[in-house]
DNA sequence: CCCCAAATAAGATAGAATCCTATTTACGAA
DNA sequence: TTCGTAAATAGGATTCTATCTTATTTGGGG
């Protein structure tokens, strides 16, 4: 909630806009659903939004809230913060190692990178506290989806 | 299931002794469960893992798969694939850039890193497929916690 | 102002993960 | 080897997130 006033504007003035071009109707709920994560800086979630918005429309249904969130994701108007996750997947390599992760069929594979091995924490992520991991998700198309092959 | 036998061997006999040094029973159901997961290299679910495990166990609950691959996790002998994600968490924030994660209170910061954002996908990467999008998750402990403030 | 496809509210439903409790078991000590 | 006990298990109940269903409302083009 400490975001720039010109930020959260100047998101809202996009928002619209994308909203006429996509054909989405600009409802009551989609605009105050939009307003709450883009006035935010949280990640939240849909029970966060849903406490925010009930201030303003406070019959709105937690459906609504979904409903909206996957729609505008759908459209890449909003994203979803973290991984691919509709179930927990579990890794017996405790090595280091990165993920390719096949946004078709779910597939994830390992892989290392020498270039990647050497790098540090970034400065930008010491900021907020002290890491102790560092994980590279690649999002892609893997070869069997590519070809057509059944999931 | 393509796994060399001896990284499979090897990794079931370390985890024979880390159980004896961490004091974790070896009971057949938490043998069975790690072998199963130590013979993959598909990131399994708990519902794979259980499918698996009921050739040798038949009547091993799915409760008992989930408390191991907890319990193993927690002493850091096996690991959660893809990234903590409880539930679903939003992002306004469409730009490129990545995420430290506090794993003691689950906050979720925005950084960008100039080093970061010239990287190409690795080829290590691109020999599973077609990568689309990349993304950093640098898990560590918030300055807030450090602290010893309140989640 | 009309019309209607799209969107909503509220409750039902599905599914993943955890909890509860009686029973069994691993394993240290005698 | 046997014994005692805390840990672990099986199976059903429960919780909780997310989606679906359906009757009703509404945004926005014409
Ligand atoms: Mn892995
Ligand atoms: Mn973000
Ligand atoms: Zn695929
Ligand atoms: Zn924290």
């Amino acid at each position: 909630m400490t975001l720039p006033r010109e930020t959260v504007e100047a998101r809202l003035a996009a928002f619209r806009e994308a909203c006429v071009q996509k054909r989405l109707r600009l409802t009551h709920q989609r605009m105050e659903v939009f307003r709450a994560l883009a006035s935010s800086e949280e990640h939240p979630d849909v029970e966060s939004i849903h406490r925010v918005v009930r201030k303003r429309i406070p019959t709105i249904s937690p459906d609504t809230i979904y409903r909206n969130l996957k729609l505008l994701a759908e459209h890449g108007l909003v994203s979803v913060a973290g991984m691919s996750a509709d179930r927990l997947r579990f890794d017996a390599n405790m090595g280091p190692h990165h993920h390719f992760v096949c946004v078709k069929c779910g597939r994830i594979r390992d892989f290392t990178s020498r270039e990647l091995e050497h790098i540090a924490f970034p400065a930008e992520a010491r900021a907020f506290g002290a890491p102790c991991s560092m994980h590279l998700e690649v999002k892609g198309v893997c070869s069997a989806c590519q070809k057509g092959r059944k999931p």
